[in-house]
DNA sequence: CGGACGCTTGAGACTGATCAAGCATAGTGG
DNA sequence: CCACTATGCTTGATCAGTCTCAAGCGTCCG
């Protein structure tokens, strides 16, 4: 059995934080003498800093996806965000209200020194970047129903998805469904039987399990705006 | 008719923000000069700062309650935390995902200069508060039962909460129902029923509207944790 | 004293979680 | 290359939890 950070946060105390620092990535030769690292691959599932962490770090997303994440105790999970291509991760040092980020696909990293980037465009703190993030989630997740969350999120991950090369206009969905049910605050039979609802109504196309084309943004945007079901 | 932010957000577009502006508190005298403006006197309801503007000052709370509040434009609003008596709210700048910032009850704060703060124990960005005050929030709302959340809230506001000077061990409730609710992401009703179950099962008194008496901290910790019911 | 507002309780409907079963897909080893 | 297995996905049935609507009550303030 492979451990996966989802399946051994069932596990509960030492034990958990003993074994998820064993699978932790090891940080990139030449990471803290202030020069970019060459890029670094990494495969699915794999664990880039711990929630509580001094991460002083920045990891800079070249290809592939990452989750920010709370593990809890109880094997529960939420998933604060999600960083794709061109985002840079700023850690938030010495809080105990961090997280954790585990590459949710398989990804092209580059560890940079936080001072490198101090003054580039994206010059915010890592608390910044993550409150950006979690605002519209928490109201998304307190004021939506679960169909409207959905579809918010669908338009959110829109532009970030990566095209399906076979097939024009169909984008790769790179997350599993636990990983929107987790994020969204909601079952994953839900996230399955809200997907195929869109579909019925023409919203979406699911060409297989790990494919998607919107086929109404408009209407999606309708849904994602209110509290009522359709 | 007295126009409380609540009732004000019901209305749409440019409106609202003229005459959310409108009651907007004056900045205090000599607030911008470098050193403390001397402590001011605000009434219930009133807003300190709004959502978008560029908050230089921080304000300290000597007494009273201050709530940070996101408004929507269909009249739903999300509170993201309180501020307690020597709390001091220091305000994202330069952030579309900033807050509105409202006197709950009558208050006694002061203006401060950011520089005069900054070296002190509560040396935190404002991001970074607000996160310490959103994640738990997020977490709860995403993933705990109504029952479960107002026990977690009752818990977390009874160190602040005033006593009555009446009755040994019973504290103020200073906000009403209505924010409870906004900040728990539930309705009012919900709200009361569940503070009526806690009253019958011995968990706590409610004297009158507007005071409390927690009679069992232990059983309420349980039912914070869990998603059961009871 | 009257009215407005906030609080409380009830009835009903409906959303969404849970449990359960079956199916598809990818990965593995013969 | 083909079973075989583990995992993730999908769908159905059921029901608890929570919202909505509605009515009544208490309290505060003019």
């Amino acid at each position: 059995m492979q451990l996966t950070p989802a399946s051994v946060a069932l596990v509960r105390g030492a034990a958990v934080q003993q074994v998820h620092r064993a699978e932790t990535h090891e940080i990139a030769p030449g990471a803290g003498s202030g020069m970019n690292s060459p890029p670094t691959i990494l495969p699915a599932g794999r664990v880039l800093f711990w929630q509580g962490d001094d991460q002083r770090q920045q990891i800079e997303i070249c290809k592939g996806l990452v989750r920010a994440v709370r593990l809890f105790g109880n094997g529960r999970r939420q998933i604060l965000a999600f960083y794709w291509p061109g985002d840079i991760i700023r850690a938030i040092r010495g809080s105990s209200y961090s997280y954790t980020a585990e590459t949710v696909s398989q990804c092209e990293l580059r560890w940079c020194s936080e001072v490198h980037l101090a003054c580039g465009p994206t010059n915010r703190s890592g608390a910044d970047q993550i409150l950006g993030q979690v605002l519209p989630l928490l109201t998304a997740i307190a004021q939506k129903s679960t169909v409207a969350r959905l579809a918010w999120f669908l338009l959110r991950v829109r532009n970030h998805l990566p095209p399906d090369p076979r097939i024009e206009g169909v984008l790769r969905i790179v997350f599993p469904r636990a990983d929107i049910a987790d994020y969204l605050g909601m079952s994953v039979e839900t996230v399955c039987r809200t997907l195929s609802d869109f579909k019925t109504r023409h919203l979406i196309d699911l060409p297989t399990r790990k494919t998607l084309r919107i086929r109404d943004v408009s209407r999606l945007r309708k849904i994602a705006q209110g509290w009522s079901a359709f």
